[in-house]
Parts: C-alpha cells; sequence; structure tokens
DNA sequence: TTGCTTGCAAAGGATTTGCAACATG
DNA sequence: CATGTTGCAAATCCTTTGCAAGCAA
C-alpha cells in the first residue's frame, strides 16, 4: 500500500503531473477494492466518501493508474473496462462462470508456452494476450438440471 | 450459401419468425462478407443495395444469424462486435497485430486441452472461450527499429 | 504565475428500443 | 387479419472531451 502510492508519486512527478487530494482517495479506494472493479464501481465507492468528485476524474484516474503500471484493463467480453491490481502480481488468466458470474484467476504455464509457439509460426512475436474461459461452475452445474438456460457469446 | 439459405429459412419457420427481402438481402452479403465484419461494415454495404434499409434492421438480423447458429460473436477488445461465418467452420480463436490490426486465425489442440483441464481442475465445466493472442507480425516488427510505440492493453 | 486538474455537461460511438406504418403467413 | 417486421428517431450505456474555474508546484 504504501510502496504502491510511492510508485504513483514516482509516476507523477516523472510526468509532471500533481498529486491532488482527488487522485489520493481513488487511488486508495481502488488499492482497497475487490478484484475487476469498474469507473462505474469505483465512482460509486468514492462518491460516497467524498460527493463533490466527478465521475470524469474517476475514469481519468483509471487511464493513469493503468500507465502506471499499477492497473490492469480486462475485459469479459460485456464491453465494460474493468480494471484489476497489477503491481507486483504474477500474470493471469480468467475464468468465468456464465451461470452467476463467479471469477477465478488462472494460470498454466504450458498454456502461456503454446501461446508464445503458435503466435511464432505465422511469423508473429507475442506481445500479450486475453484469454478468458467461460464455463459453469459446481453451483450452477447443479442448478442446470432444472431449467439453465447459458447465454452464449462465443461458440466452442 | 444455399445450404446455408435453407438452414436460415428453417431457423425462421421453427420461430414463426418472417422470411423478409430484407433479411435475404443481409443474408446474402454477410455470407459474401470477409471475415469479422461489425454491423457497420455490413450496414455500408447493404445500404448501396438496397439504400431504404434501416441500420437498426442490420444489427437485429445480426443476432437472429447468432442466434440461428450462422455467425459467431468476437470482440477483439475494441468493443465493437464482430461477426464471422460459423456454420460447419472449425473452431478457432485470433491472432492480432497490434502494429497493424492483421488478423490470422489458429487453432492448438494442447491449448484446447489444457484449457479444459485449467477449468476442471476449478470444478468448472467448460462451454466456451475467447482467446486472443495479440502481437506484431514481421512487417511491423520491422518498422519498430525506428519509432513503433505499442498501445498496451493488456500485460503479458 | 504557469499550466495541470477539476467538475460539469455535452458529445461520442456503438447498440438497442419505442412506435406507427407496413408486410407476411 | 393477426402478428411479426420495418425504418426512423430517440434513448441507452459507457466513456471521452471541451471548457471555465480552481489549485499545485
Amino acid at each position: 500500500m504504501r510502496e504502491e502510492k510511492e510508485i504513483f508519486g514516482k509516476y507523477l512527478s516523472r510526468h509532471n503531473f500533481r498529486d491532488t487530494p482527488q487522485r489520493e482517495l481513488i487511488l486508495d479506494v481502488f488499492l482497497k477494492s475487490k478484484e475487476h472493479i469498474s469507473a462505474e464501481e469505483l465512482y460509486d465507492i468514492v462518491k460516497k466518501l467524498d460527493p463533490s468528485i466527478g465521475q470524469a476524474t474517476v475514469y481519468r484516474m483509471l487511464k493513469l493508474l493503468a500507465e502506471a503500471g499499477l492497473a490492469r484493463e480486462v475485459d469479459f467480453g460485456d464491453c465494460v473496462k474493468r480494471y484489476e491490481y497489477n503491481y507486483n502480481q504474477p500474470h493471469h488468466d480468467h475464468l468465468i462462470c456464465r451461470g452467476c458470474g463467479k471469477t477465478v484467476e488462472v494460470v498454466d504455464d504450458v498454456i502461456e508456452e503454446m501461446q508464445k509457439r503458435v503466435a511464432e509460426k505465422f511469423g508473429f512475436e507475442l506481445t500479450d494476450h486475453a484469454m478468458y474461459l467461460y464455463g459453469l461452475c459446481e453451483n450452477c452445474r447443479k442448478k442446470r438440471t432444472n431449467k439453465f438456460v447459458l447465454t452464449t457469446y462465443f461458440v466452442f
């Protein structure tokens, strides 16, 4: 927490950006937030702590955080940008339940390695990737026997 | 082409939906279109063939096509829904160049298998997935020595 | 003082929806 | 003819932007 603030502080001065109470508050809330928070969700919390803050400031701050390397953008396919904490965090992908929305962070070295190879096979140098595994968690699978309807966005 | 129209026709009657000239035209254009077309792009073509068609009709039709199993939604991360032809097509993922936007369709059985296993490890039954590999193609890599700046959306 | 930041509201892009007129089965 | 369908425009959702006023350095 202290360390992250320091990093952000350095990022600001390095770019001649300014340290403002708004930025400090939003950073605080972001660092305490649960994973995969959206700008809207973050704004809702921040607003309660300081109703004078505008949502544009929150959007702008999330961009800054991503640029500073403290946040990472994730996109679950609903066209809502979500941000997760990214400092000193190992890279990971997401497993998402189509039933209840529950998410699990996953990594698999074999997959990562194969991704690199696939890219190379086509002459690409891999820079990054997005992998989202959608499925049904244990709980939701039990309910399926009733009349669970899956909203499919992708065809496996 | 004939077959796909038949499938769509059956889909329509099965659901008590109607066969209209607009739907036929849009289906025609979609079937002839290049991969990964967006609603906007499809509308631009359709409009030239029949300027009286509204874009809402195109949006509605793409939804129908996806429901009928003829189209598949893909999302390259820019929040623009794209559709690709999905009938009798083998499943594949995408390799996208961050420099020029060029896309390559890829499949890797090892990755597919590992995805299933990872999901199972967490008690999930995999229904589908989205995997986008971002990188630099050969051409864009050459330019990088000059002053290519990569817009990173995800951190690898 | 300089010029980065702010909140506001308006604009933006992509997609959806309400509705009256219109076709299809 | 009953009801699905259309085109239009307005509405929606999330996000960005222009701007004048406000602050940090």
